[in-house]
RNA sequence: UCCGGUGUAGCUCAAUGGUAGAGCGGGUGGCUGUUAACCACUAGGUUGGGGGUUCGAGUCCCUCCACCGGAGCCA
């Protein structure tokens, strides 16, 4: 097969001919000479192509001037470097021929409304902004991808119909399963990574999950992407340490492939710089008390909302890890904390910067009778959760885990206020299309 | 579900209760180095739907709808 040229070798061509495919970005004409900037995706994907009139046919050099926007071409011509190109390189065209001409693209390169480009998100995803946030996803995906390979974690895929919950009063969307009455689309694979570690210690996933909550927040998506692991022989502080290693190395390594994207974006770089070890650690009864001291009105027992993570991720400059919770706002599996069983062994990990929790985790109740004791305590049946008890009754050790939110990382590693613009296309409770 | 906000040209937005406009985009023409090019001309509207007040409603009132933001809940 011939080789293909993309835009991204193009430093590699000066003076070669080569064939160009791509699309129209950008047109604009002095006379007979004009300018076509084509993107082909590769790379930071954009090459402007010149045409002078007399140096191909006119019927040619006619298509240069007309073309719409977004249509696809393929140009042939020879490479140079030209100071006054855009990116330094430039083809001098001599042969355009046109694939198929865009009839009246609808995204225009002055402002749009986010409603009117989340409608037509099968074609925002070509823009410069949102093409850089999903390269930065999909680099935030590989790194997270080599941090396990590194660690000796095995990936194991969990299933996303499921007939047990994990968190009792999380809405979940139902569906009918043949005679075997209604299943859930997973808000977790936690308890499948439990039962994964007796066979391979470390393990991880990274799919979707669902929600079926009717949030609204800037926040939330009913579909969204998260990464879970889950360790052997862990206890709350190794799981806080792994963490931190973690969350530093993702974040870093983003950065490190991702700079021009994060500039392009406007990403102030020395907030992302600084995440490094350690991460403040602070346990919620502290955390109960700064917020008071901001005049929040909040008691010992409270849930944390949104403004009040927002104001306690504000006070620090790196991530902080909140610990110990109260037991009756977290999940019944999380391990009561021997110290304090007010509370239990868990930590969440709150993003600086205003951009709140991007994890959750703890350690496991790992004893049978405690853990029965904790299910009835939340008042969830004990049936749906036999195999996970089970896991109790052969070879049952300390264990932890945590799961991060896949596009609250994007956002907040990009600085985008909106988790929607974090995932290629986005599900909320007013959107099912494109 | 609750609270707040917005619906005017393809898009982004103006318009004291008194003749519905601009910029961009589209179309036509011009220009031999443009950078969101520029210049000239041009087409484009049941002001979200319905009802009401008024001599007169985009504007005020009622109602419905759609969307946006936030709360609750969560990653």
């Amino acid at each position: 097969m011939q080789d293909l040229f993309y835009i991204k070798d193009v430093s590699r061509c000066v003076g070669k001919e080569v064939e160009l495919r791509g699309w129209v970005y950008h047109r604009r004409r002095k006379g007979a000479v004009s300018f076509l900037v084509i993107r082909d995706g590769t790379g930071s994907g954009y090459i402007q192509c010149v045409f002078v009139r007399g140096e191909l046919s006119d019927e040619q050099f006619e298509i240069t001037d007309r073309v719409p926007l977004e249509s696809s071409v393929l140009v042939r011509g020879v490479v140079r470097e030209d100071r006054r190109a855009p990116g330094g390189y430039e083809i001098l065209g001599s042969q355009i021929e046109l694939i198929q001409e865009a009839c009246d693209y609808p995204i225009t390169p002055k402002e749009h409304g986010v409603s009117f480009l989340l409608d037509r998100r099968h074609l925002w995803i070509r823009s410069k902004r949102q093409r850089a946030i999903l390269t930065v996803r999909n680099e935030l995906l590989k790194a997270i991808r080599d941090f396990y390979d590194q660690h000796d974690f095995v990936l194991v895929d969990t299933p996303i119909l499921t007939a047990t919950f994990a968190e009792s009063e999380v809405e979940l969307f139902e569906t009918e399963y043949f005679d075997l009455g209604k299943v859930f689309l997973t808000q977790t694979g936690q308890l499948y990574l439990e039962a994964a570690i007796f066979a391979f210690n470390k393990v991880y996933n990274l799919g979707p999950t669902f929600r079926a909550e009717k949030s609204k927040t800037r926040r939330h998506l009913t579909e969204f992407w998260m990464n879970e692991a889950e360790m052997a022989f862990y206890d709350n502080e190794m799981n806080m340490d792994l963490q931190e290693e973690f969350v530093e190395y993702i974040v870093q390594r983003t950065l490190e492939r991702c700079r021009g994207e994060l500039e392009l974006l406007g990403r102030e770089i020395a907030p992302v710089e600084n995440v490094r070890r350690p991460f403040y650690r602070i346990e919620y009864s502290r955390a109960i008390e700064i917020l008071r001291e901001k005049n929040f009105d909040i008691e010992w027992g409270d849930e944390l909302g949104g403004d009040e993570e927002t104001a306690i991720s504000m006070s620090f400059d790196k991530p902080v890890f909140i610990m110990n919770y109260p037991r009756g706002i977290k999940a019944f599996y999380m391990k009561l904390n021997p110290e304090d069983p007010r509370t239990v062994l868990n930590a969440d990990l709150l993003a600086p910067e205003g951009y709140g929790e991007i994890i959750g985790g703890s350690q496991r109740e790992d004893d049978y009778d405690c853990l029965i004791e904790r299910i009835s305590e939340f008042g969830l049946p004990v049936q749906p959760y036999r195999w996970y008890l089970d896991l109790r009754r052969y070879g049952s050790v300390p264990h932890s885990g945590y799961g991060i939110g896949i596009e609250r990382t994007v956002a907040w590693i990009c600085g985008i206020k909106h988790v929607r613009e974090a995932i290629p296309f986005p599900r909320t409770i007013r959107r099912i299309r494109p």
